[in-house]
DNA sequence: CGGCGTTTTGAGAGAGCTCAACATCGGTGG
DNA sequence: CCACCGATGTTGAGCTCTCTCAAAACGCCG
């Protein structure tokens, strides 16, 4: 079991192989995700686009390695899929992946819904370390760990584990709160920040 | 199978329930691998170490999150999991859980191991992206990109690419690579650097 | 040859880091 | 009960490093 590639593993589901030109997307984010993809030849990474945007990479991929597998559970791509190099992907369509998962204990496809949602926290994560705005990096923090519903974000621990979540200095911390506060875009009581726009 | 939290789905793994207290560790990095757990209460985050000592956060857990799945296929935790306030975990036995998910296909299994993987390349991603020095975020990404023989790097796409993985803009690799190579870091030629010390 | 993207170097500004001082809070012990 | 202590929270001042804007060399492809 260990580290078959997913070209081997799910042969039975590859469904055609694709050719891109340097540059050439593959995906885009909020495509419906029909499929799971194997690098064959070349290099294809996923990006996101900050709001400046600017390319966010979050990902490469070389031959040999899959994309997209996190999409598994998931409606639509979060991320775009862009060709480095000329390549080749063979794509494998996801409802016979998941025809041949469901073979499968319902424990092992629970622990692989699991995983994926883990891959796309973990993104997100990069995603906030990869803004180097102090400012924009605790909005979109706060805006990832707040209850949709009530835009408030219970702390958990203290503001300089926050900090080093955000691989900030929590002195830099500090004070992009208290400018925040300021200008209006939060609220801060005990334990709680409140997002107002 | 959606979201079904990882307390519910293993119980018959559980082996245990423990108590920390603030700031306590669950384990450190290097440890043996032998538990994965679920926050019951509290709090608790995995962290890696810069060079310089200073915590870099790579995921917190709230009560229903599990904690080091990903270290299902490997021997040692390549973080540390400290407890942010007090909390209380419970440990599921991996040898156990293994046994249930032995119940899947090997496809399954293989496909979960691959998604480990992931998590654990996503974990490095993020690490890297939580140093702030040009230097060394440099010099650890090429580490992690280097074929540990013979030290090289083969550059996928080109070095703005390579830039922006780094989330650094194009102009300071440039400079930083110049500087580490005249400090005789690096050596680079066509496509590939080698690092040399 | 001409154009485009990458690579490279320069100069200046701005943002966050560092060092430092101080306030605040909770716990501990005399 | 209060003094003390350590950790967190807060603010100030200066400095360094990276970003930004700019310009030019280079290589590649039509």
């Amino acid at each position: 079991m260990k580290n078959i590639p997913f070209g081997e593993l799910f042969s039975d589901a590859k469904a055609s192989v694709r050719s891109l030109s340097q540059g050439e997307m593959l995906f885009t984010a909020g495509d419906p995700a029909t499929h799971i993809f194997a690098v064959l030849e070349g290099c294809v990474r996923m990006v996101r686009y900050s709001p400046a945007g600017d390319p966010v990479s979050m990902h490469t991929a070389r031959p040999g390695d899959s994309l997209a597998e996190a999409s598994l559970f998931s409606d639509t791509y979060h991320c775009a899929a862009e060709a480095l190099l000329p390549s080749t992907v063979a794509c494998y369509g996801k409802e016979k992946i998941l025809a041949i998962l469901n073979g499968s204990t319902e424990e092992g496809v629970a622990f692989i819904s699991l995983l994926c949602r883990h891959v796309r926290s973990l993104r997100a994560i990069a995603e906030v370390r990869s803004i180097r705005n102090a400012s924009d990096r605790v909005m979109h923090y706060l805006l990832l760990n707040s209850d949709p519903r009530t835009m408030k974000v219970e702390l958990a621990g203290s503001l300089k584990d926050m900090a080093n979540e955000l691989t900030l200095t929590h002195e830099t911390l500090y004070r992009t709160l208290a400018k925040l506060e300021k200008t209006g875009m939060i609220a801060r009581s005990a334990g709680v920040i409140k997002i107002l726009r």
